[in-house]
DNA sequence: CCCAAGACCTGGCGGC
DNA sequence: TGCCGCCAGGTCTTGG
């Protein structure tokens, strides 16, 4: 079996996550643990080797996802729940592939072996009991942007009376869950809305439009990932929003795609945020 | 409760 | 060529 990488050198957005979910878990459904190895304990939070070997011998029913995070259901009812950070990726090996740099666990089927690889260690794997959805990492998420619990009434109704830029809300997990920076400026790009407004000063209709835009972009990413699932074999493939068109992002200086303005960048949170001052209100 | 800032980490880049 | 400093970003944690 070749080699197969799900997620990619560059930040992994939310299709990139799911995208990933979908590659291994057809590889992984009924396969029994057969070994655990770590060589990096010093991820987000340590590594807890005794819980991790405690897998051994128990096989993998599920693949899930909940935001960023994966959740491999295992068969005693406990799981995996791992997030990539910034530069996760899962790969897919064989007996001859060797370690690469930045390689942290495998775990050992019986044909495959499942490798978490993460160079700036910003990701994480913990073993958890009980239900995920009450684990203190997931309890508090808001709702999945795809799915119809996130809507513009949602969206208007929880920005009511909030001061924090709509930018630094929509990248808040607790409101909805997925947005990282890159999808955030994309799609307040596209709903023509800028990244200083107000939380609470944007319009039903405003909501409607960041609503579709996000939407739109997730979907985009999701289908361009998907279709790619092929190329991600031997480590090729490129995430998702490599193949979208970026309109804003990385862009600062060039010409607005629309009024040929110039693009400005600005800092919120610490973030870079790039816009067009004249396309987005 | 709400919001902002700090912390974590390495690869890649520009400047000298 | 090499060294240095800075930047990128997700999200948990801390502090006001």
């Amino acid at each position: 079996m070749a080699t197969r990488c799900f997620g990619s050198s560059a930040m992994p957005e939310l299709p990139e996550v799911e995208t990933t979910r979908r590659g291994i878990e057809p590889y992984l459904i009924g396969q029994t643990l057969l070994d655990v190895e770590v060589r990096e304990t010093r991820l987000r939070w340590p590594i807890d080797i005794v819980s991790l070997n405690s897998c051994i011998g128990l096989h993998i029913s599920h693949v899930g996802r909940r935001g960023k995070y994966l959740l491999v259901a295992l068969s005693d009812q406990t799981h995996l729940l791992i997030h990539l950070g910034m530069s996760g990726s899962l790969r897919l090996v064989t007996k001859e592939d060797n370690w690469r740099k930045h390689d942290h666990i495998q775990w050992q089927f019986s044909n495959t072996s499942l490798r978490f690889h993460d160079p700036r260690r910003f990701g994480c794997v913990i073993h958890i009991r009980g239900t995920p959805h009450e684990h203190r990492l997931l309890k508090d998420l808001g709702p999945e942007p795809l799915d119809k619990d996130f809507h513009s009434d949602y969206l208007y109704k929880v920005s009511r009376e909030r001061i924090t830029s709509i930018k630094t809300m929509i990248m808040d997990a607790r409101h909805v869950v997925g947005i990282g920076n890159i999808y955030a400026q994309e799609a307040l790009f596209a709903a023509g809305v800028s990244p200083l407004r107000r939380a609470g000063s944007l319009s039903r209709r405003e909501c409607e439009l960041l609503v579709d835009a996000l939407r739109a972009q997730l979907h985009a990413a999701l289908a361009a990932g998907g279709s790619t699932l092929r190329d991600f074999v031997n480590g090729h493939g490129e995430p998702g929003y490599f193949q979208l068109q970026l309109n804003v992002y990385g862009r600062a200086g060039q010409a607005c795609c629309t009024c040929k303005k110039p693009l400005l960048m600005l800092r919120q949170l610490g973030r870079s945020t790039v816009y067009c001052q004249h396309c987005q209100r």
